[in-house]
DNA sequence: GAAATAGTGTCTTTGAGACAGTATAAG
DNA sequence: CTTATACTGTCTCAAAGACACTATTTC
């Protein structure tokens, strides 16, 4: 059997979908598309996360589909991307046995033009507060987008995931504000600053004037390609533990 | 369109794989299965992780697919069952695009018979660290465990997970020893005790005799859905930051 | 000068690490 | 008794939290 061929029984479909997360006006925010009217689409006219199939003669592996169609939703070509989860059942796709490989991203807001790639109706940030009030998802994807969520907010806790939402060089009172408005919370600059200069991931980029009275220092990334890890959480966790799945 | 029609483009192949951890002999053990030598079959005679295509008759959904395989090779029933990843891409198996769905349990290696289920022509465990010294496992199998390896090792230092490893009842020197031999360094006594009585994930179940010399009160999970989730890691962490993938 | 934001210093608390000590069993 | 293992206590240290303090800019 030669790629492409039918094998003797069926296949799930598998798709391929992004949370994408941002910090706009204040607030997290991730990335919706509009379902297409066209008829024999599911979800018609719902929002849904970015994603779809994968194209075994455009893609050639998970990730590489991931980042084809984040960059044709928001035209970033380097952002933080991680893989989520799959999710698949008989039920979660109306056209049959699906399987989706879920992708989460943080990108900068600043500067990023929305397309309408694909046949998507439109394509908009929602922030993630509006979820539960507003209207269901498409698909299962409003768990999915919680699971992201929630896989955020946990690593927000013990690594330095939020400098990825912030454009290169960057304040440390600017990245105090991510870490604030992912955890819902605020942080004590005192410890805030200790904590990321420790961790030695940051890289002085001379004073940055203008953004407020008092000109701060601009920090850079020493690797976008590597994550710090904190020896501690902000707060000591009290949150109820996750379930397992067995 | 409904399920079990083929749509109108080629579809990826979908599996599920297995990482299946024990203690065993001292040891953190993995299991394995012999690919069978029938021709067609891809990577014959290799060892590789347990597992195989999902089938949309059978199974309802990934996780019901992994927990049906995992009962298939060792009869266990109620493992810690977690999702590890997914790793897809057009090379990956020589019979086509494929994309393979892992989670990765754990379980107590006591009472454990392993049972040549499927097409497998052998099952057996293999310690960890005699990965890289054996013969390649099939696929990207040897990657796939790595990174399983690298999970378990990492939530090692936080959470409880080596309880699962465990029939119950257990006794914190026996918990101990699973800590230390998935860790591969020892820990101090009287710090482990401290963390584990603090986290509120055990119960105490009575002295449990006969296994040493002074009786050690035995102890069960309050909750078997759930892992607790420690404010710290047991050394602060001074390994190499995790890379992105993007 | 006042106001605003950047950044520091000091004290307290939590929990890990080291390690010595006590307790209860088998022989 | 000795030996082995279970368990406790005490001291030190690292880093978070609280919060008062100083520094540098705009107005």
């Amino acid at each position: 059997m030669t790629s492409g061929d039918a094998p003797g029984f069926a296949l799930p479909l598998t798709t391929v979908d992004l949370v994408i997360f941002t910090v706009l006006e204040g607030h997290l925010q991730l990335l919706l598309v509009e379902r297409p009217d066209t008829s024999g689409e599911p979800c018609p006219g719902q929002w849904a996360l970015p994603g779809g199939f994968v194209d075994v003669l455009k893609d050639d592996s998970l990730i590489s589909c991931a980042r084809r169609k984040l960059f044709e939703k928001t035209g970033v070509k380097s952002p933080y991307l991680e893989q989520l989860g799959s999710w698949g059942s008989r039920t979660r796709d109306p056209r049959g046995w699906s399987s989706t490989h879920v992708y989460f991203a943080l990108i900068p807001a600043k500067g990023v033009e929305l397309k309408t790639g694909g046949n998507a109706r439109a394509v908009a940030w929602r922030p993630v507060d509006e979820l539960d009030s507003g209207s269901p998802l498409a698909f299962d994807h409003d768990e999915i987008a919680q699971a992201a969520l929630r896989r955020l907010r946990d690593k927000v806790e013990y690594t330095s995931l939020p400098a990825f939402l912030l454009v290169e060089p960057f304040t440390l009172p600017q990245l105090q504000s991510m870490y604030e408005v992912v955890l819902g919370r605020p942080l004590d600059k005192s410890a805030f600053r200790t904590r990321m200069l420790a961790a030695g991931f940051l890289q002085e980029a001379g004073f940055l004037a203008g953004q407020s009275n008092r000109p701060a220092m601009g920090y850079r990334l020493l690797d976008r390609n590597k994550t710090a890890i904190f020896p501690r959480t902000f707060s000591p966790r009290s949150g109820a533990p996750p379930d397992n799945e067995g």
